[in-house]
DNA sequence: GCATATTTGTCCGTATGTATA
DNA sequence: CTATACATACGGACAAATATG
């Protein structure tokens, strides 16, 4: 009946977060750690989150638990099954192709707002690939990961609007669901290179050349999770 | 002490909601009662929603409306104070600003789009002026506003991505915080010919003169409603 | 600045309804 | 079909923070 292992990682993380007397409310504390379980895989999608055993390894109440539950609801990272609670998202393929129709427009019309961009914000993305590089030699996919996602976020940082940028945020974490299902090293390693190509096309300032590239990216990459999740 | 005027109006609608007995969840129910009042300007920014107040007009417990003030906070219409609990929020000049930086990418990025888009979806966006110019000359000004939101909110969709869709529902949402601020004749009456404009040249498929007029739809709307925001 | 009242933040017990074995 | 487990929702309690006189 009860998931022995999504209890152990609960346990661990929910004693260790420390989570009280802090400035913000418990409820969002416990949902910040959810979401870092859920993205970083350990929370695998499907896991059903139940409320008593929440309640049990945060040691907060069920009240607690539920409030963060609807925050995380509204970042599509859980979804709700009314009396039957919450459980990790699991995206399907449609998910999937949405999310690139999302980042697409995004990130093309970052290309574009990357002229009137301060040269330093484009030039740090030559630095954030290189800092991939360096993580790619030395194995460390989760990092690797990380800063391929912060490339993306950065890019479309340079439209200039808080708001986007948060949205994007939020989807990038929705995508993340999907990346437990492939491979580390078959999502990375063909994109390192990609991103190096758009970056210093960026810095050249030839952006249609940097567009056509971005779009080649992002058509690989939604073939490849949406052949993740198909299966 | 109570405010009046706040707890006739929240009576008023929570009672006739008929918030029980439906599919979703009654914190989900309080969340689109609450949100209504907000955007269509009932509950004024600043208002402070307090919890008790909430419970007696609603009928349901301070659990479930807190939940529903944790679904209103992640679309930014309410702030959370600390101990303070949470009010109607109150838009700056700096947030007008932002919004205004989101909206722009986004509907730009909608005319491109335009291109491959089905004809049929754009050339309903001449429909939505010829309602809105009818609307104009009864003196409906509500009705003028939704048509003017949903003119908008219609072209985005034209990208064809659900996620931005939703994003821009909220973000509209937000922006009608300031709404209440102006006047709705100054607020829409010039901007009626304009989208008409939009709309033929759309239809007509010259997207960069669209695009030309939309920006400067978008500045003068951000210079109009910035004022409003400023006093 | 202090004492008091109010309100939030959080927890708990319980009753009801729903889904699943 | 019954039993069980669980979510949904309510109401009461109390400490802590904040607002008020």
């Amino acid at each position: 009946m009860s998931d022995g292992v999504t209890e152990a990682i609960l346990q661990q993380v929910g004693a260790a977060a420390g989570l009280r007397f802090d400035r913000s409310s418990t409820a969002e504390r416990v949902a910040d750690v959810l979401r870092e379980l859920i993205i970083s895989g350990d929370l695998p999608p499907g896991t059903a989150l139940r409320e008593q055993q929440l309640v049990t390894s945060f040691e907060v109440s069920r009240n607690t638990i539920r409030e963060a539950f609807r925050l995380l609801g509204r970042e599509r990272l859980v979804v709700y099954h009314l009396h039957r609670g919450v459980a990790v998202r699991r995206l399907n393929e449609h998910d999937v192709h949405d999310i690139y129709r999302t980042r697409r427009p995004l990130e093309l019309m970052a290309i574009e707002y990357s002229a009137d961009a301060p040269r330093a914000a484009v030039v740090a993305l030559v630095g954030l690939v290189e800092q991939a590089e360096s993580a790619a030699e030395a194995g460390d996919w989760k990092q690797v990961g990380t800063l391929n996602i912060a490339f993306h976020q950065h890019l479309v940082e340079l439209i200039g609007s808080e708001r986007i940028s948060a949205f994007f945020r939020v989807v990038d974490a929705e995508l993340r669901l999907a990346f437990a299902l492939v491979e580390p090293a078959d999502l990375y390693t063909p994109f390192i290179p990609r991103n190096r190509k758009i970056a210093e096309l960026l810095v050249a300032g030839d952006r249609a050349a940097a567009a056509k590239e971005l779009t080649a990216y992002l058509e690989e990459a939604e073939r490849l999770i949406r052949a993740g999740v198909r299966v």
